[in-house]
DNA sequence: ACCTGAACACCGTTCAAGT
DNA sequence: ACCTGAACACCGTTCAAGT
C-alpha cells in the first residue's frame, strides 16, 4: 500500500489540526487521541507522525490555533474603546466572554501540560507573550508615566486576576453565579485595582 | 484465589488513596492509573473497583487530602496576623507557598475533571466551601459594616485573583519571575484592591 | 517518499470463576 | 464476601514492509 499523496504535508497538517480542534469543542481535550483523528482525516494512525512529533504537538498547534482567535478578539476589543480605563475592562470582559464562548477550546489550552522535560516551542510562547502585551499597552496609555516595571507588574497582576475569575467561573463552576457574576467580579477586580493602582502614581 | 482479608475495606482504601498520592507528587496526575495504584498496594485492579467507583473517584480521594492540608495551612496563617489586613495577604502568601511545596499535587485538584455529566460530591465540595469561607471571614472582620452581598463578591473576587496568580506561576511559568515575583503580584494586588475597596466604603 | 498494518506496552472497566 | 485473572475496547508510538 502507501503512495496515495492525495494530500500535501502541509494540508494533511491542517486537516490534522482542524480534526482535533473539531474533537475539543465537542468532547473536550481528554477525547481527543491519535487514532481518532487519523480516522477522520482518513489517514492511518503512523501517517500523523510524519508531520507531528507526537500527540502533544499535534494538540498544541490545536491550542495555537485557539490563541490566534482569541488574540483576535482581544485586538478588536482593544481598539473599541477610547477611554482607556474602559478599554482595560473591556479586554477582561472580552477575554471572558471568549471563554464562555469556546469553553473546550479554552480549557483545553489550559489544561494541556507538556511531556516532562519539554518547553513551549518559540512559535507558541510568541503568541502567549502577544497576549499579555496587549493589556500591557492598554496601561501604559492610561499611565504613561509610569516605569516599565510598574506597569509590569500591574498588567501581569490584573492578567493572573482575570484569568483567574474566567477559570474559576467555567468548568467546575466553584460556586454559584446567581450571587456574583463572573462580569460583575470582574468589574470589581478592575475598578478597585486601577482606582488604586492609578492614585498610588499621582501621590508618589 | 480470593479471600485474604488482609485489610479491611477502610484500610485498602486508604492504602489506595495513599497510593493515588504518592504518585501524584513524584509523576504527577498523569501518573496515575488504576493498574500502577493496584500494583503499589499489592492487589489487582478488580479489587480497586470495590472500593472506587472508578479512577475518578480514587483522584478525587487523593485530591480530597490535598484540599484538607491546605486548610490546615491556611487556618493556622489565618490565625497568626491580629492585623486583618495583613490576614488577607498571610493567606495569599501561605496559598502561593503551598501551590509552589506540592505543586504537582496542587496541580492535580485543579487539572482533574469529572467525567462528564457527574457533579462534584457534597463531601468534596464542602472542603472548596471552607476554603472560600476563610477568606470570606478575613473580610469580615476587616469590614464589618459591609453587606454580606458585598463581601461576597469582594472575597471571590480576591480568592479568584490570587489564585490566577498562583496557576500562572506554577507548571508552565508564562513569564519569568525576575521581572516580578509571584509575591510581587500578589502583594500588588491585596494592596490596590483593599485600598480601594475599604475606601468605597468609608465614602458611600 | 509516502503510507499501511501490525506490533508493543500500556490504559479503564467488567465479571465469571475460584476460595 | 472477597479477590483474581482474563477479557474487551481502547490508548501512544514505532517500524518493517509494501508501492
Amino acid at each position: 500500500m502507501a503512495r496515495r499523496n492525495d494530500h500535501s504535508r502541509e494540508e494533511l497538517q491542517s486537516m490534522a489540526i482542524d480534526a482535533a480542534r473539531a474533537i475539543i469543542s465537542q468532547e473536550g481535550i481528554e477525547g481527543v487521541s491519535a487514532r481518532k483523528v487519523a480516522q477522520k482525516i482518513g489517514y492511518t494512525v503512523g501517517t500523523l507522525y510524519q508531520s507531528f512529533e507526537n500527540i502533544h504537538d499535534l494538540v498544541l498547534h490545536a491550542n495555537a490555533f485557539t490563541l490566534s482567535e482569541l488574540l483576535a478578539e482581544l485586538d478588536v476589543a482593544a481598539g473599541a474603546s477610547r477611554d482607556p480605563q474602559q478599554r482595560v475592562l473591556k479586554i477582561a470582559e472580552t477575554y471572558l466572554r471568549f471563554a464562555e464562548g469556546h469553553e473546550r477550546q479554552w480549557a483545553a489550552v489550559f489544561r494541556h501540560s507538556l511531556p516532562r522535560g519539554h518547553i513551549m516551542p518559540d512559535w507558541y510562547q510568541a503568541r502567549v507573550d502577544a497576549l499579555f502585551a496587549l493589556l500591557e499597552n492598554a496601561l501604559r496609555t492610561l499611565a504613561p508615566r509610569r516605569s516599565r516595571q510598574s506597569i509590569q507588574l500591574a498588567s501581569r497582576t490584573l492578567w493572573s486576576s482575570v484569568h483567574g475569575i474566567c477559570i474559576l467561573h467555567t468548568g467546575d463552576k466553584l460556586f454559584s453565579d446567581s450571587i456574583a457574576s463572573p462580569q460583575a467580579l470582574l468589574q470589581s477586580l478592575v475598578k478597585h485595582y486601577l482606582h488604586s493602582w492609578l492614585n498610588e502614581g499621582k501621590s508618589g
